[in-house]
DNA sequence: AGCATATAGTAAGCAAGCCAACGGTTGCGA
DNA sequence: TCGCAACCGTTGGCTTGCTTACTATATGCT
């Protein structure tokens, strides 16, 4: 009764899973010039404007390189705009600007109806258990990130 | 008690899993010359030697396009020869050379053991649950990706 | 004061996805 | 038989991701 698709194992089932969920997104956001990326970066403003592009690196757990370069596409979309800090000239702040906010609320409504699309089928309860086995594979796997960089072994 | 790591959604969290997975396989391949990707195209040649590129973009849910760059890589790495067809012109056969044998059962191995760390702490019924419920968001979001595809109703 | 170190951001290069468009073969149908 | 459709693979262009190296600015230590 249970699917159980184990013929290529549990790795390459997230791997699948999380690039048909770019995929499909990607799609639904084009109509409003976005991608998952760029998306997810307008999302972390939308609840707290004002970051650093470090700062968003660090919370979208992705490198600060890749940042410059998605904030260099939606700044040129006029949806964000870099302000520099006056004491410190080395960083910028990342605002949202005033065209961004409506166009937030209507991809938010798309993004939520997407997750609730994916999760067809799957109770509360399972959901849950979902999102806390994802949590423990990916603290897992941030430990072994970890050990693998540190090669100094600290004895 | 259970780690609950809504705040950024499900579908973030998946996200997050798969890129940390992908990065984690990606630096301890490297040894190897190999990254997940070339991986994926040997490890489906390892049970199905002799797939035509059209076949194992099928088989690994990518673009053809994508394909053939990637045996492009291993094959300038000498793991795998394309062989043309007699009977049919248009495509060829991907077989795995002599010198990829001994590295795939080696790899192989890494790979095993980077599952099995990444799903340390579950239980074999949490990971039986955990590998359940991402089937279902990948068949879920199959249907939605055709679903989005065929515009033209067939009322 | 002055130099070394750390930090913010940028740039260049590579891999892997996608898509769209093209060229070469095959095969079917008029 | 001829031509058109379908199919395989390639190519080019775009985005995202990582890595490494670089610039500019701050800070801290001597």
């Amino acid at each position: 009764m249970i699917i159980h698709e184990d013929d290529k194992g549990l790795g390459f089932l997230l791997g699948d899973a999380a690039r048909l969920l770019r995929k499909v997104i990607d799609r639904r956001l084009q109509p409003f010039g976005l991608t998952r990326a760029q998306w997810a970066v307008l999302a972390m403003l939308a609840s707290r404007d004002g970051l650093s592009q470090s700062e968003l690196a660090d919370e979208l757990e992705i490198e600060k390189s890749t940042v410059g370069r998605l904030i260099d596409h939606v700044e040129a979309s006029g949806l964000v705009e870099r302000r520099p800090m006056a004491n410190d000239r080395r960083f910028w702040h990342v605002h949202l600007t005033e065209q961004a906010r409506p166009l937030i609320t209507q991809v938010t409504e798309v993004i939520l109806a997407t997750r609730t699309e994916m999760l067809k089928g799957l109770t509360a309860e399972q959901q849950g258990r979902l999102g806390d086995g994802l949590a423990v594979v990916k603290s897992n796997l941030s430990a072994a990130l970890e050990a693998a960089t540190q090669l100094p072994r600290p004895s």
